[in-house]
DNA sequence: CACGCCTCCTGTGCGC
DNA sequence: TGCGCACAGGAGGCGT
């Protein structure tokens, strides 16, 4: 059962999908069907938008990739970014709380130290002042998943894979454990410019699988994980490649590197991720 | 057009 | 020991 300190188990590193969709299914039935009786909200402006829904009845509550949907009475909805460390409190948390929702069914807090989070409300659908929403590719829980058309989408352009992957349009929901377990497990180097169809088919299989796996752990809870109460996620004891820079690669014992790849800390094994041939990668100290 | 770089924030962890 | 500072990182915006 859910304990009453933290709703989220505090989701703390990097929200991803597992973590997301874990978030959206524990926060379900304190949100749905309940009304906003008022909103607090922190002067910051990014987080101004949440005070319209004051009033509001939420009829569901969604997830596309890392997007949390709330569709409200009003032909409106709700979207919650989580940014890096977005979180949701039944009790109220000691700092960095930047919105307050009283509704009939009690109090929710929102929490984000490092207020990368975002909330906005749009009318339905419209989702111009958020373009990576509107050009979201296939989400894998959905039962229409599209593999063959996530593929399709890394075997275009020129850019590297890894930043491919993060940049949502072909896998939704995707972040950079997920990218980094999934390269590691199709044996493909992250810098990588050039997918054929059976690799980019390969590699999103590979995505679906972590992201699989990292649902059934609930997800990864990296930092707080000493704050945990017994609903955190497990992930993060499963990890092969992500945050394992220095220490041997399971599959050939070599030593896994890290590097900025994609404007993003990455690691890879430099044996079994083969590069691919001129890469612009800078390295980065090994812990 | 697609890509790459900068920005937003603040806790963390490093170096001296 | 304590201080200061560079850095991380999802997504948006903008320049090339």
């Amino acid at each position: 059962m859910l304990p009453e300190r933290s709703l989220t188990r505090t989701v703390p590193g990097m929200p991803e999908l597992p973590e997301v969709e874990t978030l959206r299914r524990q926060l379900s039935p304190h949100l749905v069907g309940a009304r906003i009786l008022s909103v607090d909200v922190d002067p910051l402006g990014r987080y101004q938008p949440a005070q319209a829904l004051t009033g509001r009845q939420v009829t569901a509550l969604e997830r596309r990739g890392k997007y949390l949907l709330a569709v409200l009475d009003d032909g409106r909805e709700a979207i919650v970014h989580l940014g890096m460390t977005g979180q949701w409190w039944r009790v109220e948390p000691p700092d960095h709380v930047r919105v307050v929702l009283h509704t009939d069914r009690g109090t929710l807090w929102f929490r984000d130290s490092r207020a990368f989070g975002r909330v906005d409300v749009v009318a339905a659908g419209d989702y111009r002042a958020h373009p990576t929403l509107a050009g979201l590719g296939p989400d894998p829980l959905r039962p229409d998943f599209d593999r063959d058309a996530a593929a399709q989408q890394l075997t275009v352009g020129h850019a590297p894979v890894k930043g491919k992957l993060l940049a949502q349009a072909a896998v939704a929901g995707v972040g950079n454990y997920i990218a980094d377990e999934a390269l590691w497990r199709t044996a493909v180097h992250p810098a990588t410019r050039h997918l054929d169809a059976d690799t980019a088919r390969r590699l999103v299989d590979a995505c679906v699988a972590v992201m699989s796996a990292s649902l059934a752990a609930q997800g990864m809870t990296e930092r707080d994980f000493q704050h945990l109460d017994g609903s955190g996620g497990e992930f993060q004891f499963s990890l092969d490649c992500y945050g394992r820079a220095g220490q041997p690669c399971r599959r050939c014992g070599d030593t896994l590197t890290k590097a900025v790849v994609a404007g993003r800390g990455t690691t890879w094994c430099p044996t079994c991720q083969q590069n691919p041939g001129p890469v612009d990668e800078v390295e980065v100290e090994q812990s």
